[in-house]
DNA sequence: AACGAGTTCAACCGCACGGAT
DNA sequence: TATCCGTGCGGTTGAACTCGT
């Protein structure tokens, strides 16, 4: 049983922000700061509940928020981070300065997820000629060449493959055994596949892609090999 | 131009966590 | 220690928008 909802009480808008109460809530903050988001919205003389207020302005109203289109370096770092984090938002958006948690959440759900597994539909279909394949190390390499993410296995112990931008790298091709889903008596092989993949990755990716925030104890995002294997990042110090 | 299907994304909901008491 | 309360997070929804016919 959860707790009640914080908009029950009457009186409460819900809904899609009108320019005026952004208005109100830009003024407000900046004023005061947002303290208290539960009083927030009485002292601002706003119809909202404090979560919705506080919603509006981490996802909307900040400041700092950078509007617009994924570049395809922060899509890359999406699926980089995905594959250690898994479907902590908030922990990537933390990684992306300017981006927040629904915007990389929706991003996935909407682009990404779709886009990577097309992209293993496809390469299944393609053949199954394992010894054709490279292998996901060596994909990981050239696939930082031609500057794309390929390779990397998500929370839910899916292998993630092939980017958008590897149609363009000739060569790119990940066997089928690593695509496939771990309902096959190959599964525990392609998850330790991946895994050895997504770190193998890491390790090899170029030096322009910052990955220091592995190294931040205070957040818990000590890098830690059985993350990879145990699909979760249960390795915190 | 009209309509339906598909897609996107802002916003809501419920739960978990951590601090205060 | 137990309980309460505020906040943050991730999953989900649905209105608005886009595209194809």
């Amino acid at each position: 049983m959860g707790r009640k909802p914080c908009c029950d009480k009457k009186g409460l808008k819900k809904g899609p922000w009108t320019p005026e109460e952004d208005d109100i809530l830009i003024d407000y903050i900046k004023k005061n700061g947002h303290g208290s988001w539960r009083s927030l919205p009485n002292l601002a003389g706003l119809l909202r509940c404090g979560k919705s207020c506080r919603l509006r302005w981490t996802n909307y109203l900040r400041p700092d928020i950078k509007r617009g289109p994924f570049s395809p370096e922060e899509e890359k770092l999406v699926i980089q981070l995905h594959g250690i984090l898994g479907n902590r938002w908030a922990a990537i958006a933390s990684q992306l300065p300017g981006r927040t948690d629904n915007e990389i959440k929706n991003l996935w759900n909407t682009h990404l997820k779709k886009r990577l597994l097309s992209e293993s539909f496809r390469n299944i279909h393609k053949g199954n000629k394992k010894s054709a394949c490279q292998s996901p190390v060596s994909l990981a390499s050239s696939s930082a060449k031609c500057g794309s993410v390929s390779g990397t296995t998500t929370e839910m112990g899916v292998p993630l493959i092939g980017s958008y931008e590897d149609i363009e790298c000739k060569g790119s091709k990940l066997c089928t055994d690593d695509v496939i889903d771990g309902s096959d008596s190959s599964s525990s092989n392609s998850l330790e596949d991946s895994s050895d993949t997504a770190l193998q990755l890491l390790l090899d990716f170029p030096g322009n892609n910052d990955m220091s925030f592995l190294e931040h104890d205070d957040d818990n995002y000590v890098f830690c090999p059985a993350i990879l294997s145990e699909n979760s990042l249960n390795c915190s110090l």
